[in-house]
DNA sequence: ACCGGGATGTTCT
DNA sequence: GAACATCCCGGTG
């Protein structure tokens, strides 16, 4: 068994866009949860337009204009919680939204959180899916993983990460070009498909 | 497999 | 009042 060893704040401290690709096969951990991370977006503060920090600091992108290594969690659609991390330099507004993990432990409390889920494979596919599979909703935000506060975190645990592949991000209608997601080819957890 | 529409409510203009 | 970093279900092929 690899040992574990938690992402440190210098880690989330550089750019998005070198955050977001290095997240690639890392593993996400709540309690008994575990998932490795196989698609990730980046979003790119007040340079990006697809970025809820576009248009600067709301109440609600309060925690993305703060230190990097917290989680910024927010509502979506009036029905589902999506988590990202939050990364860069303070006030640059920088995140990397967490879309898709594959299980690994704690597989049983996914389908008990994820009772609708059908398919095996839509259990954390997805930034809702996930976070609902994990048990993470508006109360993280602004939680600290490099502390892992209330236990959620995230850890190298030595694997070789598998190569991702970039693709446009998912379900934008602003800042649609930009080649910033980051997906493990063929995993079956991944979630929206590249055109 | 793929596609279309409804759910649902916060956030900001 | 419109937009929204989504998901689920039921249709069709």
């Amino acid at each position: 068994m690899a040992r574990r060893r938690r992402r440190p704040r210098s880690f989330y401290a550089r750019h998005p866009l070198e955050v977001a690709p290095d997240l690639i096969g890392s593993v996400l951990v709540h309690g008994g949860r575990s998932g490795r991370i196989v698609e990730v977006e980046a979003y790119c503060g007040a340079d990006d337009p697809g970025s809820h920090a576009f248009r600067g600091r709301t109440p609600r992108t309060t925690t993305m204009f703060g230190p990097a290594g917290h989680l910024y969690v927010y509502f979506s659609y009036g029905l589902h919680w999506c988590a990202n991390v939050v990364c860069g330099a303070e006030g640059e507004a920088g995140a990397v939204l967490l879309r898709a993990v594959a299980p690994v432990t704690g597989i049983e409390a996914m389908r008990a959180a994820r009772a609708r889920a059908r398919r095996e494979r839509d259990l954390t596919a997805g930034p809702a899916r996930l976070c609902q599979a994990f048990g993470v909703d508006g109360s993280f935000d602004g939680t600290d993983l490099v502390k892992a506060e209330r236990g959620l975190t995230i850890v190298d645990d030595g694997a070789v990460a598998p190569p991702a592949a970039a693709s446009t991000r998912v379900g934008l209608s602003s800042g649609e070009d930009l080649p910033w997601r980051w997906y493990v080819r063929g995993d079956p957890n991944v979630s929206g498909r590249p055109r």
